[in-house]
DNA sequence: CATCTGACGACCG
DNA sequence: GCGGTCGCCAGAT
């Protein structure tokens, strides 16, 4: 399968802003959803310059394998990217690839879901 | 060819 | 908020 399109999109993704594996599948409409972009992550081509870190869960989570995960988080808290218990804001740093930079600050849904 | 396994996310109780 | 199931589907075994 050809995740190009998948990192070209990654690619563009602004130092200190992320984008979700849902977002990223809506956007490109991935056949099989966020997991296809998961697996298209998964499957990221190592120095590539790929920021692959700028890509998270939907509420921000990490979840990347051990070994990525903290390397994650330091990439990201070095570009400034701020962290509420081991979850990105995507509040302030939520991006789209449509260009559509809304920060807002006032949560809609943000209520549900486990994952610990 | 048959199974298993996820770098997800939606739902349910 | 938490734990568990389900749909999806490309690779790995």
């Amino acid at each position: 399968m050809s995740w190009k399109p998948v990192y070209d999109v990654v690619q563009r993704i602004p130092r200190g802003r992320v984008l979700t594996y849902g977002a990223l599948a809506r956007f490109l409409r991935l056949p099989g959803g966020a997991r296809a972009a998961g697996r298209a992550m998964a499957a990221t081509p190592n120095g590539k310059g790929i920021p692959w870190h700028r890509v998270v869960g939907e509420r921000g989570r990490i979840l990347t394998p051990e070994p990525y995960a903290s390397l994650q988080r330091r990439l990201l808290q070095s570009e400034r990217v701020t962290f509420i218990e081991f979850r990105v804001d995507l509040n302030n740093h939520l991006w789209s690839p449509a260009g559509k930079p809304s920060p807002q600050k006032t949560k809609k849904k943000v209520t549900r879901r486990r994952n610990s």
